[in-house]
DNA sequence: CGTCCTCTTGATCCTCGTCAAATAGGGTGG
DNA sequence: CCACCCTATTTGACGAGGATCAAGAGGACG
């Protein structure tokens, strides 16, 4: 099976960008948004597409605009697992190295706004907004990681599939503003297996677990992918997290 | 049990510090280091001792000068996983950030190269090149992150502890300067229990497998931390890794 | 209506966690 | 210098949680 050529789309403004606010283009000016607007350009990705393989060269970098990405590692007896999960906003790829370390993955349909390496490399240098925002950006995926990682060495199965539905209730509650509470109804993102690659788990595995929450009431499922949670403080408490949530800033 | 007040000690010139050219003032020319020199100050913690409390206010961010340093994030029931190793040069804190999110212990003795937060966040406005390397270093925190990642999610207890003795390995033959191969010997900076930590594994199964791996010959022990590493292409082997490397740039 | 995928469920195995006890140093006070 | 104690570590026995292997079930699509 061949990498099928993305597609590349219409030019979109910078100013209605859904995500120009959160993006790594999120503390610049006008002026500085019109470089960006004339130097970046919009690539388009099914679902289950790579958009790029591990060891590749890569000549650009980008943001996540809309649709889930992941990075994933792969031992090479086969065991995967997914070390990233690129939400819209996120930033992709690494300024200063020319070859991906990560397979990237769109895991649904994937809109991205990429920019040519080296331009983005002289906007760095140029624009302190966007080296700012940038490391701002990548100590939340640091920290972010580090969550992950108590997961992924410390949580039982249960707690990880609680865990991994937690996040993506708190993503979507925050795209619509609020805090997540209550009812939430959620589009899973990614299948079984990748599921199971993000929690270091089998696909069969997490299939249990979600059964077991589901006859345990602490979700609803309709089909396989749309999940309801009755009640959000009731997930949780399956997470093994602390319940006072544990935020800083 | 009281935190037991750190140590401040004298004043040691930037120019001659160890950590000079890797740590987050590696790219600062002379006028700007000579700014840092003035408002630095050293601390000094014994192994055991802990640096800061997880939710703890943080007035400063710091560099291991020398010695190591452990992130651990602790769950309510006292399930423990290290998301940190910090070695000589690695930064601790997080700018704009005013509470701690994890704990932070020496794991060895440990000197510590300390800045006032609020002057090391004017210092970042105003010197291009601490925010470029802090944005650097973290880029490839992030790196061993996913590494770690994996590590916790898709190895077994063999090629983890396989995995940290080869990191200890390397990070030893990287001070003195060469590759790391054949014959090693490195002193380990974390008790059983932190290794444990470090590998979402209990200290009874470090131990186990350590037994198993020097009945292997894949190691030698003289004492409980004193290990030799016969040949270390023989020890990559255990790691469950690539064996060429995998290295990018 | 059959085929391909994804997902679910069952049966069994094995790695690693848990509980318990023994051992080894290392440091301290006599 | 030696006995003692405290902690870190090792080792053993056993059980449980997930992995593995295997078979079906539910949908989407041609």
């Amino acid at each position: 099976m061949m990498n099928l050529q993305s597609l590349t789309t219409p030019h979109v403004q910078c100013g209605s960008c859904p995500i120009r606010h959160r993006a790594v283009c999120a503390r610049c000016d006008s002026d500085e948004l019109e470089v960006l607007d004339s130097i970046k350009y919009y690539r388009k990705f099914e679902a289950g597409q790579t958009v790029v393989w591990a060891g590749d060269q890569v000549d650009f970098v980008g943001s996540v605009v809309s649709g889930v990405a992941s990075l994933t590692q792969t031992m090479e007896d086969g065991r995967r697992q997914m070390v990233g999960l690129l939400l819209p906003s996120d930033f992709v790829g690494r300024p200063g190295r020319s070859t991906a370390a990560y397979d990237v993955t769109a895991t649904t349909d994937l809109m991205m706004c990429c920019f040519r390496k080296g331009q983005f490399e002289k906007m760095m240098q140029e624009t302190p907004h966007v080296s700012q925002r940038l490391l701002e950006m990548t100590l939340d995926e640091l920290d972010a990681a580090r969550e992950w990682m108590v997961i992924l060495g410390r949580k039982t199965a249960r707690e990880k599939i609680s865990s991994l539905l937690a996040i993506f209730a708190r993503r979507n509650t925050l795209l619509t503003g609020g805090e997540a509470s209550g009812r939430i109804v959620i589009d899973l993102p990614l299948t079984r297996e990748a599921m199971a690659d993000y929690l270091g788990l089998t696909l069969e595995t997490v299939s249990r677990q979600i059964s077991a929450l589901r006859k345990a009431g602490v979700i609803e499922l309709q089909g396989k992918r749309h999940v309801i949670i009755p009640d959000f403080d009731r997930l949780l408490d399956e997470t093994g997290d602390d319940s006072d949530g544990g935020f800083y800033d």
